[in-house]
RNA sequence: UGGCCUAUGGUGUAACUGGUAACACGUUUGUUUUUGGUACAAAAGAGUAUAGGUUCGAGACCUAUUGGGCCAACCA
């Protein structure tokens, strides 16, 4: 399509100039690496994503490896979770494999590797060896066993593979460089014991290979071509080509690990450990809550596969942190359903509106769009009668002008029905409306500005709806390093609902997706059959009414002044300096006022250096001598510098320098 | 007292080998509308972390600072 000007992330240009240098594009394979110990979630479909839309995009083929080197950890559960996961995304891997596959490629590498004299056993104990490894600022230090014979590595390792040792007895590690300023260098572990039944190889092994011998090795023997794994993986690169280059055949595609920055989401967490305690501890009913960000949530929820593919391609690919609004996830969903939604009527929130001047015992079935914005969708009938139920919010005794729907002595239309008059409303002892009286009138062709939507009560069908709210109450609820997460959990994330629905929906099926006009998007929930209706909210409409009225929870903290003021006084002056200038006369004197307090912690070393600034640069000079006012006030003796930084400005075309200047000289 | 990565509107991503910043979300306004939705139109919002330098010209190149992130599991 409009390819040609497509503008590429840093991983398709790496690509492209591997291609120019000579790699073939048959050559081109990726991978997709997830470890079976836990749900995939909204941050791996970033990754999933990436690898997968390479390979549509070159059409490459795409492996789906199960990284399950640990079986502590590792179910088979897991495995087919992520299984379906990914087939739902839409995405066709070309073949499943999994890391224990090369387990025995791998033990005849490492026996390689000892009769190279490149690795050997270890038989200390892991705190002995973290001692010796030092910390990022202190080198490391060589640990007794560093130089054992080949021929006694070569027994030890075998008899470590036959289950003569406990766990934790001896590891093999790689002989690289204690001194190493990677810390992963320092002769990282390649083999632990480990007596755990496996998901696949069962009891065939009692040593498993560690993450980094078992990764680029795998990517290798898979012929993958780009290695693509999120940022905290780039200290792993020095050790993935390491291992590379003791293995590798040059004639063979020798694998380019490539790093990127991962997926945050506002208000939610990532973590699988802690997805994992939300399950454990009951606060959500299980992996596929329709609360919880993994997919298996998210489809739940009703979210499309087209709209996180949507998503992970808007957010894009760079290797800076961030932090993504969920404002966005919301506008693909909500763009997605819009196309492809039935629209129907559903009550949440009912109010009985009587129409007087309807026969008591008529019914009219009434013909109803099923979609606006797909002509090909058809529609339905729906039953109009004397008693329908419209929203509390619908209806106000006395309102603005600004309030378009009903309100006494007022009109609206009753979509795909008539237009009515509110004329009296019946109050219950305690004040509440219990009934709205109106008359109707058959002439719809009239302009009006509000429409309703509502349900016959008679015809009306009760049903279940889960209204989501966030599950955190905090914007990034797992980075507060003295806060635990889960005092952010949000108690009331859950709402359900007693809503009444349209007849047409009786008959609607698990998984089905609706637009419940005015009110937002729902699906049928897994839980859902025929005599006990249940619906989820999938997302609101885009609400601009919402808006106009006056809110109390929209105050989001702003994380980016906390982090301002964190900054040193110095720095935050600086920023001031770049728009000094063009500020409006108040917002002026109020940055000067704080450009003042702030000048209160600056030293004259800070602001020494600004004296040399460009004379273009007016604003950070006003500033500059603002500050030095205030040094200058408190004791500071003038001297050379200061004097011709003075005497310079003074000469100066823009008067507000000069002004400054004339202050304090 | 270390190494590596990173810094562009409120958010995210762009900007071909240097030519003063674009797209999407969000925000605001208007038009259309039997959804306060959608669609359409428009506006506001960034001197590209700071300072210095090279250059006719720097977001991009050089130097020095300053923020932020990652790295010490027999996890991945």
């Amino acid at each position: 399509m409009s390819e040609a000007k497509r503008s590429l992330n840093f991983i398709e240009q790496i690509i492209e100039e591997d291609l120019t240098n000579g790699l073939s594009k048959d050559n081109l394979r990726f991978r997709f690496p997830p470890e079976p110990n836990g749900y995939l979630h909204i941050g791996h479909t970033k990754a999933i994503g990436i690898s997968f839309g390479l390979g549509e995009y070159y059409n490459a083929p795409v492996n789906l490896r199960f990284d399950d080197t640990n079986p502590a950890k590792e179910e088979q559960e897991y495995v087919d979770a992520i299984k379906k996961d990914v087939a739902w995304l839409g995405y066709k891997w070309e073949k499943e494999v999994f890391s224990s596959d090369y387990f025995q490629q791998l033990y005849d590498w490492a026996i390689l590797l000892i009769n190279k004299g490149k690795a050997y056993i270890d038989s200390q104990t892991s705190e002995a060896m973290a001692e010796q490894k030092g910390t990022p600022t202190q080198p490391g230090v060589d640990g007794p066993y560093r130089n054992r014979s080949v021929k006694e590595n070569l027994d030890l390792f075998a008899r470590m593979k036959a289950g003569e040792f406990n766990e934790g007895e001896h590891i093999l590690r790689a002989k690289i460089d204690m001194k190493h300023v990677n810390m992963l260098m320092r002769d990282p572990i390649m083999y632990r014991v480990l007596k755990k039944e496996h998901h696949r190889t069962a009891n065939d092994w009692c040593i498993y290979p560690m993450y980094d011998w078992t990764h680029g090795e795998s990517d290798y023997i898979e012929q993958i071509s780009h290695s693509l794994c999120s940022l905290e993986f780039k200290p792993h690169r020095a050790l993935y080509d390491w291992f590379l280059d003791q293995v590798v055949d040059p004639s063979k595609i020798r694998p380019k690990q490539r790093e990127f920055a991962r997926l945050n989401l506002s208000y939610t967490i990532m973590s699988k450990r802690k997805l994992l305690k939300l399950v454990n501890e009951g606060i959500v009913k299980g992996w596929d809550d329709p609360r919880m960000p993994t997919i298996s949530g998210l489809r739940r929820r009703g979210y499309t596969p087209n709209a996180i593919r949507k998503f992970v391609h808007t957010v894009g690919v760079a290797k800076r942190d961030n932090m993504i609004d969920v404002s966005l996830l919301e506008f693909c969903i909500r763009e997605d359903l819009n196309k492809i939604a039935p629209r129907v009527m559903a009550v949440l929130n009912p109010v009985k509106l009587l129409i007087t001047n309807y026969p008591d015992d008529k019914v009219e079935w009434l013909e109803a769009e099923n979609n606006p914005e797909d002509v090909s969708a058809g529609s339905r009938k729906i039953p109009f009668s004397r008693e329908l139920y419209i929203e509390k919010d619908d209806f106000k005794e006395i309102a603005g002008s600004k309030f378009f729907r009903l309100k006494l002595g007022g009109e609206v239309r009753l979509k795909n029905a008539y237009i009515i008059k509110a004329n009296n409303v019946v109050k219950d002892s305690s004040g509440n409306i219990t009934e709205i009286q109106c008359t109707y009138s058959e002439d719809t062709a009239r302009s009006i500005k509000g429409t309703l939507h509502w349900v016959s009560i008679a015809h009306a069908v009760k049903a279940e709806v889960r209204e989501y709210d966030r599950l955190f109450t905090d914007e990034t609820p797992d980075s507060h390093q003295d806060i635990d997460f889960m005092t952010f959990v949000n108690p009331n994330s859950l709402k359900t609902i007693n809503a009444f629905v349209e007849p047409s929906l009786k008959e609607s099926q698990v998984g089905d997706r609706f637009q419940f006009q005015r009110l937002g998007y729902f699906n049928v929930d897994d839980d859902s059959n025929t005599n006990n209706l249940i619906f989820n909210k999938t997302v609101g409409l885009r609400d601009t009414w919402a808006k106009i009225k006056p809110q109390q929870n929209t105050n989001k903290p702003q994380k980016k002044q906390v982090q301002q003021s964190k900054r040193p006084a110095i720095e935050q002056i600086k920023s001031y300096g770049k728009k000094y200038d063009r500020m409006q006369d108040e917002q002026r004197e109020k940055a000067k006022a704080e450009i003042k307090e702030l000048a209160k912690n600056v030293s004259y070393e800070d602001l020494e250096p600004l004296f040399g600034t460009a004379v273009k640069k007016a604003g950070t000079r006003i500033i500059t001598m603002i500050s030095l006012g205030v040094l200058l006030n408190s004791g500071l003796e003038k001297n050379e510098d200061i004097s011709n930084f003075i005497a310079k400005a003074l000469e100066d075309k823009n008067a507000l320098l000069v002004e400054e200047a004339k202050a304090i000289s």
